[in-house]
DNA sequence: CGTTGATGTGGTACCGGTTCCCTAAGGGAA
DNA sequence: TTCCCTTAGGGAACCGGTACCACATCAACG
């Protein structure tokens, strides 16, 4: 392995004028640069990151912490930080929390030790310990979804309340006139706030009732099992707003196990833009939040902390988009 | 922070001696062990992983280089590397080639510069002069599926030939008598296989015709326009075996839409067992490989080979299992 | 009783960069 | 002419570990 020296010996220079070189940073002549970048060349010279990482505290290196790599949300998301991380010379440590806090505190003490340079949690059990220790370690990092109470953090999050009116709006719309809603667990914020856009937007109507918001767990099985007891109790509802995709999309397989008609008999838009909502037949209306570009905001923002610029610690919410598909179409006979 | 040397101080010892407590390798007396983890517990003391990936040369860092995480195969192998990864205390790098051979390159190339212990290669690119590269650099790797041709590797793969073989006859023995094949490109050794087991099993047929065979790109895309294709060309094809999960989906879709029953008046069975087949409906039949175990042994192998244990370079086969539903099933009415 | 080997520990030279400090020359301002 | 600033580049400490080597005991053995 060729190190900084055999360069600096090569080309007639010392250590220091090579690493000045490399950085960009402090005087070098014109000629000297030229000689140094030739030695490298010939030497097929790469500095050693590792070593680098010691001396400068700076690794290259960020992590990305989520609940679950299996859950089909995540991947699109890990995919636009590592594009994103690559881009400006990142490499990208991954972990699955499971969503167990201590599983997250460990990641934290390994990626203290390894000097990685920021963190992205996409998980929800963020703790306001885990954040002091953060800060008195000055690793930055950024929030997907939400901060842990009390806490200023950068998080970056979509517009769920917004995005859950759209929904209700959209089914009524496209004539659906008793509309459930089908919601995730309620220590998730996300969940949370979608259940409060249904609820608002719906509770004027003379057909509300509480008994129309059915809990589920944001997985397939819980949209299935939810899906059926929702029709158990309320075989006149017309529309169902699902909290998310994943449950949407058990949502109609239920449905169509009971041979009823989706949309013509019940309408359902589902939350997240998942593509599995294009897998189904029929695809899945849903309100699509923009995954790439939460991950790679994240991903920019972080990248800014590591580079010492002061970025404020605000909420960035971006907006939702509705997609209209099969599952809501309003007339089927044309 | 604190480093060994604080911590030899606080203990009265030399550094030397701490790292021999924390390594457990040399001779420490029990006494001067005890003081020297009082002294850790006391000063929290935690070794600094850079600095020793700098002195030892092991970074406790594995990679994982796959196509794209975004594709529904890969996070359940990204899962369960990093799941092994972890209880052997390593960390996972990852990164998306997007099966382009200079994205992966360039992946070699920083993995070098940061010392990373081993390599993952999921992706179909892997040309033989960077398994050279690897070898002259002394970086151990195993290869998920091939290796590059005239290479001998540690590959982990499952029976894609035997899978093949297996659905075609589950779709003989529910009773299709006219059996299509839509396989992935060609230029992938598994999508060939498939195509060699599918002709294999049906060549003797009186109904065979190498029209039956029909290309796809092993995307949802693809699925579709190759069942559209398929079905015009032969429109009394009763089952199709699907190169893979994600076109069968697409398959499936096009079956619906163009008003075909699945199982009734053509089977489907697809290849890989990702659980998108489990979300459509009816729930697709499937050649399930272990790909949580083949992620899980490539990991405990490549790990073997960071610990310097002298690893075979040969093909570890797992085998695939049919998991028969609904898209075969036999008969309907019951 | 001298030798040998196991046990226990310290000293120090690395690993391969970065960075601070020092020297030095040249040019413009006072 | 003197002083100072800019440009240029070398030397060496340092980042925080590891590992080799030297040295000191002490018990066992021939």
């Amino acid at each position: 392995m060729t190190t900084i020296r055999d360069v600096a010996k090569l080309s007639g220079v010392s250590a220091s004028t090579v690493s000045r070189v490399l950085n960009k940073n402090g005087y070098v002549n014109q000629e000297t640069e030229h000689k140094v970048k030739q030695a490298i060349q010939k030497l097929q010279y790469e500095p050693n990151a590792v070593a680098r990482g010691l001396a400068s505290k700076k690794t290259g290196t960020i992590a990305l912490i989520l609940p679950n790599i299996t859950n089909p949300f995540f991947p699109e998301l890990a995919r636009a930080v590592e594009d994103v991380a690559r881009s400006y010379g990142y490499t990208v440590l991954f972990g699955n929390s499971d969503d167990q806090g201590d599983k997250e505190k460990s990641y934290i003490e390994v990626l203290k030790q390894r000097y990685v340079d920021g963190i992205i949690f996409s998980s929800h059990t963020l703790q306001r310990d885990d954040v002091v220790r953060l800060r008195s370690n000055k690793i930055p990092f950024v929030v997907l979804d939400r901060a842990p109470v009390g806490e200023a953090c950068s998080v970056v999050r979509s517009n769920n309340l917004e995005g859950a009116r759209m929904a209700v709006r959209h089914l009524l719309d496209r004539g659906s006139r008793k509309i459930a809603h089908i919601y995730g667990p309620q220590e998730i914020l996300t969940a949370k706030e979608r259940l409060k856009g249904y609820e608002e937007t719906v509770k004027d109507f003379g057909w509300y009732t509480p008994t129309l918001m059915v809990p589920g767990n944001f997985r397939l099985d819980g949209g299935m099992s939810a899906a059926k007891e929702l029709m158990q109790r309320h075989p006149d509802v017309d529309g169902i707003f699902v909290g998310n995709d994943l449950m949407a999309v058990g949502v109609l397989k239920t449905l169509l196990r009971m041979g009823i008609k989706v949309p013509e008999q019940v309408a359902v838009c589902g939350f997240d833009g998942i593509h599995l909502t294009e897998a189904v037949e029929p695809e899945i209306t849903t309100v699509a939040q923009p995954i790439y570009e939460l991950g790679a905001l994240a991903t920019k923002l972080l990248i800014q902390k590591v580079n010492g610029v002061d970025v404020e610690n605000k909420v960035h919410e971006l907006e939702v988009t509705l997609i209209p598909r099969d599952s809501t179409r309003k007339d089927t006979s044309l």
